[in-house]
RNA sequence: GCGCCUGUAGCUCAGCUGGAUAGAGCAUCGGACUUCGAAUCCGGCGGUCGCAGGUUCGAAUCCUGCCGGGCGCGCCA
């Protein structure tokens, strides 16, 4: 599929060749990907190239007087006559002026290639895996994990557009203290039927729930507080199934007793009893609706459980890099007892820490300073059990394994601390391949992992910054904010919520108003956007309906304005966004693309109304003007679809909003 | 202490592989609809790109040092 800089891209490379055979440039000259800009300067033209500067870096020459010497050379590559005028300045220029057809192609592309307009090939079908969001199935989704969840759905579906084959995995934690401790936490509450109903009465009323005294089992000082776990213990009391176990009356730390009442779960650990499986399900069930929510799917959920080898047909992943890398001598014995569980966070009832743990060598030599550990880490505790940083290494062993070429993970903030460790393990891997006599390995040690990490959200209400107590549970979900933000339009509370994610690129900190989320102007980009999708979706309508419809082929001759040669030249830009946007995996730049356009439309219709109306008497304007407004509907509306935010052809009326007249 | 992110207009932020006179929105001041959606547009005001060096035809962008802000450094996940 063909665009506008493409095809320019493929004049100057040819012009390039020519330069060679004339022996204006040495045959060693490499033709490189030449950059193309649009000039910040109306006077510059219609795109300008650095191309000279490159060439001339190259070859040892001067840039001017090379550019010079490539203006003929240009003029006779560009046989189909795209290039009207070309112009050499300042120190080396080339300005390009496009001719009439130049310029109308990025129309006609977009009236040709419909809803594919905008995608493009730069990925060369290159597989990726994808994991974001991976929240723990702890409790719903908050606002940060949203960002993470909006980012990476979002370029997902850019680097598919870009060519890329992209397959988005969530990695489910539902091992370890964090779930045996919501486990624990919904036990407490199913124990005591009476006191959970009037704690849940109490919720709703905003009074603070009591917690630690009165429980049949205490609940646990650290335990999940929040009104979603005692929800979640009435209806996992009501589906039934547990009858046995409350009978039983199993202590929640005699790991033992579970043992002997769950055959499925013969060492009793507290992460495997029926009820925290239960739990961490209706947890993740929750968290599935809400990315519903967002328009937000996967094509895995991959399961740490397995990597254990404890979901069926899985065997001990774990184990096993675990063996290879003490093996290769990635890894050693440490000394045992050393450090001692902090006692807040301690599973409860765990055996005392006599035997040796496993470490993991993330400090050894042969790993790039960057990425090399402060410190060895363990992998396998004092008692045998891996830790999360054991699993980590047997995931990326393992998607490694599935034979993609690129790996990302899309990182909160807060994980920073974890990304030099997990791009050391992908780096460690590949060398425990070569040294295994895999030829893959060298691929891994020098391209790695990729790690995005997606900065904090601030939350705030019409300026104000948003109280979230975590010590009390009442932090804000993802969920309240969806539906803050929900106006009257279907789906407008998702639409809002992924574009203003977007409107920063991932590493720097974002504000989210819920306040401004809903507003209905220009501080709102969200609705800027679609408002000026719908404008134009109405003057289609609006022309159908006088009998003005475009008809195929009109000739574009009629296009005279600057605003118009501008408007096709920003049509003729979003596959170079997409292309970037994927390449950079920065997706905000498809909403600045967006916000851009949108303006210069929103400028050219207000200016338009007075003397350069859009549907006027003559045939020919009229047909030019509507292949403009068709095809940057178009784009505008790919565009957005790429976000994952719905080109509405109306904007719905507000009840709060101002009538327009 | 070590490491990561960050510092651009009063505020919130863009700024492509280093490229021409650093751009938007908000705020503020002033304008524009009898007709395709004024939920919009046009104009004014506003800058030592944190500071100091270096690299080169050219630095907000790359390198070094310093200063300020945020975060991370568990046999948690």
């Amino acid at each position: 599929m063909s665009h506008l800089h493409q095809r320019i891209r493929r004049v100057l490379a040819r012009a390039t060749e020519l330069a060679v055979a004339d022996g204006v440039l040495p045959a060693a000259v490499d033709a490189p990907d030449v950059p193309i800009d649009r000039p910040k300067q109306a006077e510059h033209g219609d795109l300008a190239t650095n191309l000279a500067f490159v060439l001339a870096k190259a070859a040892k020459g001067n840039p001017r007087q090379l550019a010079e010497r490539l203006v003929p050379l240009i003029r006779r590559a560009d046989d189909a006559g795209w290039i009207e005028a070309i112009e050499v300045a300042g120190p080396g220029f080339l300005n390009l002026r496009l001719s009439g057809p130049g310029w109308h192609s990025a129309l006609t592309d977009v009236i040709e290639q419909g809803d594919r307009y905008g995608h493009v090939d730069a990925g060369r079908g290159a597989s990726v895996l994808l994991e974001f969001v991976s929240a723990n199935p702890t409790g719903p989704m908050h606002v940060g994990h949203g960002r993470g969840a909006v980012l990476g759905d979002t370029l997902v579906r850019v680097l598919r557009a870009a060519g890329y084959q992209v397959a988005a995995e969530y990695y489910i934690n539902n091992v370890g203290n964090q779930v045996a401790k919501l486990g624990e936490s919904v036990w407490a509450w199913m124990r005591d039927p009476m006191r959970r109903a009037a704690a849940l009465a109490t919720w709703g009323t905003g009074e603070p729930v009591p917690f630690p005294d009165g429980f049949p089992t205490a609940f646990p000082a650290d335990g999940y507080r929040g009104a979603y776990v005692a929800e979640t213990a009435e209806e996992l009391a009501a589906a039934g199934g547990f009858a046995a176990h409350v009978a039983a009356s199993p202590v929640w730390t005699d790991d033992a007793a579970w043992g002997a009442l769950e055959a499925a779960n013969p060492s009793g650990r507290a992460d495997h009893r029926a009820v925290t499986v239960q739990a961490w399900q209706a947890m993740l069930a929750c968290i599935r609706a809400d990315l519903d929510a967002l328009d937000i799917r996967f094509d895995r959920f991959f399961s740490e459980r397995s990597l254990h080898g404890l979901d069926a047909g899985t065997v001990d992943a774990i184990g096993a890099c675990c063996g290879r890398l003490a093996a290769a001598d990635w890894a050693y014995r440490g000394d045992p007892g050393k450090t001692e569980y902090d006692t807040d966070d301690a599973p409860t009832a765990i055996a005392p820490i006599v035997a040796q743990p496993l470490l993991f060598r993330g400090t050894r030599e042969d790993i790039p300073k960057a990425i090399r550990d402060g410190k060895d880490r363990v992998i396998l505790r004092g008692d045998g059990r891996p830790t999360y940083f054991a699993a980590d290494i047997a995931y990326h062993e393992d998607k490694m394994a599935r034979g993609f070429d690129q790996l990302v993970d899309v990182l909160g903030a807060d994980h920073h601390g974890y990304v030099s460790r997990l791009k050391g393990i992908v780096h460690v891997l590949g060398a425990l391949r070569s040294h295994e006599g895999d030829a893959s390995g060298q691929r891994w040690q020098d391209q790695g992992l990729e790690v995005l990490l997606v900065q904090m959200v601030a939350l705030l209400r019409d300026g104000k910054p948003v109280q979230m107590g975590k010590r009390s549970g009442e932090f804000v979900t993802l969920r309240d904010v969806i539906d803050e933000v929900t106006t009257g339009a279907p789906g407008s509370g998702r639409d809002a919520v992924r574009f203003t994610f977007l409107t920063r690129k991932a590493d720097a900190q974002l504000d989210f108003d819920l306040e401004v989320a809903r507003r209905t102007s220009m501080d709102n980009p969200v609705y800027y956007v679609q408002y000026g999708h719908a404008r134009l979706a109405s003057v289609l309508e609006r022309a159908a309906t006088a009998g003005k419809a475009l008809r195929p082929g009109a000739s574009l001759d009629a296009l005279r304005l600057d605003d118009e040669r501008a408007l096709a030249m920003a049509v003729a830009e979003l596959p170079e966004v997409v292309a970037r946007a994927a390449r950079n995996r920065e997706p905000h730049l498809v909403a600045y693309w967006l916000l851009e356009t949108c303006r210069a439309f929103h400028g050219y219709y207000s200016r338009g109304k007075t003397d350069a109306r859009l549907i006027t008497d003559d045939d020919a304007t009229t047909q030019a003007r509507l292949t403009l407004v068709t095809a940057l509907r178009q784009a505008i509306s790919n565009a957005l679809a790429l976000l994952g935010v719905t080109a509405p052809d109306h904007m719905a009326e507000l009840p709060d909003a101002e009538p327009a007249h």
